[in-house]
RNA sequence: GGGCGAAUGGCGGAACUGGUAGACGCGUUGGACUCAAAAUCCAAUAGUAGCAAUACUGUGAGAGUUCGAUUCUCUCUUUGCCCA
């Protein structure tokens, strides 16, 4: 017999499926859909484990659910614009698009490698212009519907980058990418109206059954409804000014009032134009970034003004008024007032300019003498020094008490507030989609005719042109519109907005006067299980749901109002990591193991560091490249340990054992298959088929419930157990048609799995033609014998072997002649039984 | 600091709605085959005591509910992720 030769089984069937088009999907609606969309890959240059986990575990469910009769459509595609292919392209004097198609030819046949049952004719990049032509349409039909506007914003700069960075690119205060320290910068910006969706984006996530309360929740957050209060100060001062309103969302310390902090954009600040103190306390102001984060850990530094503000429940207390760097804009009005015993960003505040610190809330267990020290207190509590506030609680009573009070006081009004700001689409890069936009010489902004689009991203540009190479483009840049000139956007749309429609386009990959058909998208739409990494929980997701939203306001051709029914977030692969004797990282292929002791191979002297198990990254080098590993194993062999070590949902550990461990099985699995085959060739007849059949069913019902339940690496366990037995059964005398009804079942539960081993296995045993799930048969799932627990008090004593539904007199007369009952019963007398029918029984005695 | 989750043998992990804890794999140990090794096959493998049958302990720690808790409740510890 032959060894299980991967290399030709795995590419015969690929051949195969691809000549058969057997993935290929279309409308049909005889039969329900199923859409499998895993998230669309960046083309890097090669896929990485991240990749062959994600793909397989989408190809599993995609083949059950083929198997299981439903019309499956499950494509693939590129996220092929973006920052990585104009870098590599300066690096390497290339063009963007060259390199960006190259890598996705490799990425392409590495994929056709794994065995995905994709269906390669919805392939989409959205580097090609037949996809971002549909993008810009988008963009128009937004902008008419109001949703997209121009407005000067301050931004995240990048002075290495020389691009604008979105909130989350920025890391710590610094870029995600160069790791500079970021800027506040202002500019000119296109940004989408999100924040107009808030209530129906928090809203809508009720509705998402099928998605990990863990996604949900970050969501919420980063929507962050809050409830609060708007509040006017009036002011004394030598300015024309006689209030100011604040946003807050703690009116009730207002008592602990001290100061008045606005933003440096404050239209009062108008009044310090010439003031040079000023601008140069703005000029410092802009060495902060935007981010929350980079806020709350940088310095707080002030401007005082003349002005003074005066707290509306106490028009005695009259407090200085501030510019301040940690207000921006574009929260409430650019104004907050500061009640630093319990807020720690008031709190440092005033320390550094010596205000006042006015406890006014105490925690529960503190008396009323109760005082803040060294830090704010934000917590829970009850209110004091607050006049006729005193005593409520704090946060449920105290908030919207106060609130009651200044709305009938007329000093406030009650706010809903989101965090969720404003999507800035704006990127000062080549390599992405053109915004269909143009200016006149005086800066008005006119649309590009859609007759014109796609407005193309020109060839043969200069990347190494500081800045945004397309403002260097000139021949590109002027234009004439019905005979008058304009100069084009030079700016190109933010990459998440090429994937935040690209499920829609897989529906229609092929449309041209439109992004996809009205009919195809309700009949595909939504997404039903959609899977991919954790680190797309909020952007990504949030911005795909915004679009569906933004595409269907004002348009009753959706069906649907979530693009993504079920949400699936896989762990990522990890591996140790080494370092040498001089702290500089290894690959796991540049050492060796000599005795229980890692060596640099070569260099018998330098020792190997150990570090700790990280998901596999190329600057800590402990990657593994799945082409190497496809090659020496086979695409099943990978599958098989890539679904086995862990929970999808969980990180997995790379283990070198592990995966020759699945190799290794399958040839054994092979040799069992030609077992099996020799014995169904034997023609036995009369042989006792109980067991298998038993098994079997066992099998289809145990394999199901995990497939449903998404525990991928427990069928890996059921396909092992099911060689344990099997393995053990085939000795036995087997009737021959019982054999090959099995056997044929058990082969199809395998394959999603190990989808080329199990078709191999079963043509050559001509079972290729119906292939279709099993049934589980539940009369046959009922065993005649059960093993009952015998408790006594509790404890697990005995196990009994008897008869189905046996009743609690029969059960208790088995234990009675059983051996156990002198053990443990004799002269005892039982004071109750628990009996859990099929189950167990329990005898409560005295000791 | 806030929110959410997790903790089970040497390791990764199983355990349906509270009902036999440790499926399955890795590793380890012993054995077979071999001149020898690799590969393969067989057996054992939570801990403690015992030749053994068996007994006791055991799912991060402590309490509680229950005839019965890995599973439910409370407190704590550690840890991961997200937000600050």
């Amino acid at each position: 017999m032959e060894r299980y030769n991967f290399k030709i089984v795995e590419e015969k069937w690929q051949n195969k499926w691809e000549k058969s088009g057997i993935f290929r999907s279309k409308v049909d609606h005889s039969k329900e859909k199923f859409y499998c969309l895993e998230m669309f890959p960046y083309p890097s240059g090669k896929i990485h484990m991240g990749h062959v986990r994600n793909y397989t575990i989408g190809d599993v469910l995609s083949r059950y659910k083929s198997l299981k009769g439903f019309n499956v459509m499950h494509p693939m595609g590129w996220d092929a614009f973006g920052m990585p292919a104009e870098n590599a392209a300066r690096e390497n004097n290339l063009d963007p698009k060259e390199w960006t198609n190259k890598n996705i030819s490799t990425m392409k046949e590495q994929l056709k490698k794994l065995g995905l049952s994709i269906d390669w004719d919805r392939e989409i990049s959205t580097c090609s212009e037949d996809y971002y032509k549909h993008q810009q349409l988008f963009f128009l039909e937004l902008y008419e519907k109001g949703l997209v506007y121009r407005k000067e914003n301050y931004v995240n700069w990048d002075p290495v980058d020389q691009t604008v960075l979105a909130n989350e690119q920025v890391i710590e205060g610094k870029g995600w990418r160069s790791g500079a320290i970021v800027e506040r910068k202002k500019l000119s910006q296109w940004f989408f109206n999100i924040s107009k969706f808030s209530q129906e984006l928090l809203d809508g996530l009720d509705e998402l059954k099928l998605w990990p309360n863990k996604v949900k929740t970050m969501q919420k957050n980063w929507i962050g409804k809050s409830f609060g209060c708007e509040i006017s100060f009036k002011t004394e001062g030598d300015l024309p000014i006689k209030e100011i309103k604040c946003f807050t969302t703690r009116p009730d310390t207002l008592f602990g009032f001290s100061f008045l902090a606005l933003s440096v954009d404050h239209e009062i600040s108008k009044y310090y134009l010439n003031n040079k103190e000023f601008q140069k306390f703005k000029a410092e102001c802009s060495k902060t970034g935007t981010t929350e984060e980079a806020i709350a850990i940088g310095d707080k530094i002030g401007f005082k003004t003349s002005l003074k503000a005066i707290n509306p429940l106490n028009p005695d207390q009259k407090v200085p008024v501030f510019f301040a760097n940690f207000v921006l804009m574009d929260y409430g009005f650019g104004a907050v007032f500061g009640c630093p015993a319990h807020d720690q960003r008031d709190f440092d505040f005033a320390r550094k300019y010596d205000l006042d610190i006015k406890t006014v809330v105490k925690p529960v267990n503190e008396d009323d003498s109760y005082e803040v020290k060294d830090e704010a207190y934000s917590g829970s509590g009850v209110l004091i020094n607050s006049e006729f506030l005193n005593n409520l609680k704090v946060p449920e009573d105290s908030i919207t008490k106060t609130i009651e009070i200044l709305e009938r006081e007329k000093i406030g009004k009650k706010q809903i507030n989101f965090r969720l700001k404003d999507w800035g689409v704006s990127r000062q890069r080549y390599w992405g989609c053109p915004i269909p936009m143009a200016y006149d010489k005086f800066g008005k902004v006119i649309k590009i005719p859609k007759n014109e689009l796609p407005v193309r991203l020109p060839e043969n540009i200069d990347l190494n042109s500081k800045g945004n190479p397309l403002d260097h483009k000139s021949e590109w840049k002027n234009i004439k519109i019905n005979g008058n000139n304009y100069t084009r956007e030079t700016d190109t749309l933010d990459t998440f907005v090429c994937s935040s429609w690209y499920y829609l386009r897989f529906c229609s990959p092929k449309s041209t006067d439109y992004g996809f058909s009205k009919e195809e998208i309700n009949y595909w739409m939504p997404v039903d299980q959609y899977i991919g990494g954790v680190e797309h929980a909020i952007l990504h997701l949030l911005y795909s749901r915004f679009f569906t939203k933004a595409l269907s306001y004002k348009n009753d051709n959706f069906k649907f109002k979530e693009p993504f029914k079920g949400l699936f977030t896989q762990g990522m692969v990890c591996h140790e990591t080494y370092k040498d004797q001089n702290n500089n990282w290894l690959s796991p292929d540049e050492i060796e193991l000599v005795g229980d002791q890692f060596y640099k191979k070569g260099e018998p002297k330098n020792k190997v560091k150990v570090g700790p198990t990280e998901s596999m990254s190329k600057s800590k080098k402990n990657v593994i490249d799945p082409e190497n590993i496809i090659n020496s194993y086979g695409a099943d062999a990978v599958r098989l340990f890539i679904l086995s070590d862990s929970p999808p949902e969980k990180d997995v550990q790379w283990s070198d054992q592990g995966m020759v461990a699945s190799y290794k099985f399958l040839q054994k699995l092979w040799i069992l298959h030609n077992k099996i085959k020799k014995k169904i060739s034997e023609n036995e007849q009369n042989g006792n088929n109980k067991n298998l059949e038993k098994f079997t069913n066992q099998m289809i019902n145990k394999i199901t419930h995990n497939l449903d339940g998404f525990n991928y690496n427990v069928i890996i366990a059921n396909i092992y157990e099911t060689y344990n037995f099997l393995n053990k059964e085939i000795e036995k005398k087997i009737d021959q048609e019982a054999l090959k009804d099995c056997y044929k079942k058990i082969l199809i539960l395998f394959s999603p799995a190990i989808p080329h081993f199990s078709a191999e296995c079963m043509e050559s045993l001509g079972f290729l033609n119906k292939i279709e799930w099993p049934n589980v048969n539940s009369n046959l799932l009922e065993e005649e014998k059960i093993d009952y627990v015998i408790q006594i008090n509790g404890k697990k004593r005995a196990i009994l072997n008897e008869s189905r539904d046996i009743d609690q007199k029969n059960l208790m007369n088995k234990i009675k002649s059983n051996k156990l009952s002198e053990k443990y019963l004799k002269n005892k007398s039982i004071n109750k039984v628990i009996f859990v029918k099929n189950r167990l029984i329990n005898l409560l005695i005295n000791e």
